[in-house]
DNA sequence: GACAAAATCACCCAAAAGTATGAGTATCTT
DNA sequence: AAGATACTCATACTTTTGGGTGATTTTGTC
């Protein structure tokens, strides 16, 4: 990074100099002064993209990989019944958010459920609320982290 | 993109014209002439900088790493791409797809992608059709039985 | 039986999600 | 230059979800 700093202040030096030699030799024209501005433009433009790509650094994706263990018996689920009565999560709540956790509309979770599709709902929004999501999404997510689902 | 090539032509002309009018106006000393040279150096340096950073596209490193069981925290994620590619998802659809993988709401994966939750729509939508799924909550259910996601 | 908690359902409204269609831009390949 | 693919975005419309409220019915417990 230093190094490009470095070499980029020389390059401009450079070009001062070049430019002020010049300038006594009668070479610099007053209509050619565009073309300089051109020619310093394009070899900073050049300049600063190489340098906002070093700067940029690649993004690396680690991907870990376990050496033992070829297949571990899944995981074994054991439902956090502690957790379930400490949000206050019913029973019939629970089995909402089983069908909910397995992407079924809440009219599909009636249909299953012998119920209504209102009855899901207040169900739905129970659950959303005691499990702090804001969408069903994130409801299934939540209640994973907690053992409350498989 | 091209967005940029523009104002930056334009930031061009813009010095030129300054230039030439204030050239005419004696404003431009002899000596001046680095100062200018300084100040187009470090306007351009910003603008390739910028280009530069989004023509490079985030080249990806993939580093693998083997751990060796220290404690299998959860599932060694390894993706699935030949299933990817099968299905025709494309890279930008599976971004979409981690970020709904995470209970985000199409606005969230728009803020969090820089698009319109119009583009965040219709990736969703391809999602779902080349899932299968009905739902979004389907479609991610289906993404983590193929490996698509963690 | 009385009481409380859970479950059921309805209605309305708002927000989010999803569908369909068309279209401009970008990127890559041939 | 042309063509394919991916990405972007818009507009309009439908469906699904979610929130709020209130009411009735079970059900289990004291």
């Amino acid at each position: 990074m230093k190094k490009n700093l470095l070499l980029y202040g020389l390059i401009l030096a450079g070009l001062m100099i070049v430019l002020e030699v010049s300038k006594y030799r009668f070479l610099v024209l007053e209509n050619s002064i565009e073309i300089y501005i051109g020619i310093i433009a394009i070899v900073f433009v050049g300049m600063g993209a190489l340098m906002g790509r070093k700067l940029t650094n690649p993004k690396e994706v680690i991907i870990e990989r376990l050496v033992g263990i070829p297949s571990s018996p899944s995981t074994p689920f054991t439902l956090n019944e502690s957790v379930l009565d400490k949000l206050g999560i019913s029973k019939r709540e629970h089995e909402v958010l089983l069908l909910m956790a397995e992407g079924l509309s809440n009219q599909e979770i009636a249909d299953k459920s012998f119920v209504s599709v209102n009855t899901v709902k207040t169900h739905v929004s129970n659950i959303l609320l005691k499990l702090d999501a804001k969408r069903r999404t994130q409801a299934v997510i939540k209640a994973r982290e907690l053992s409350l689902i498989p």
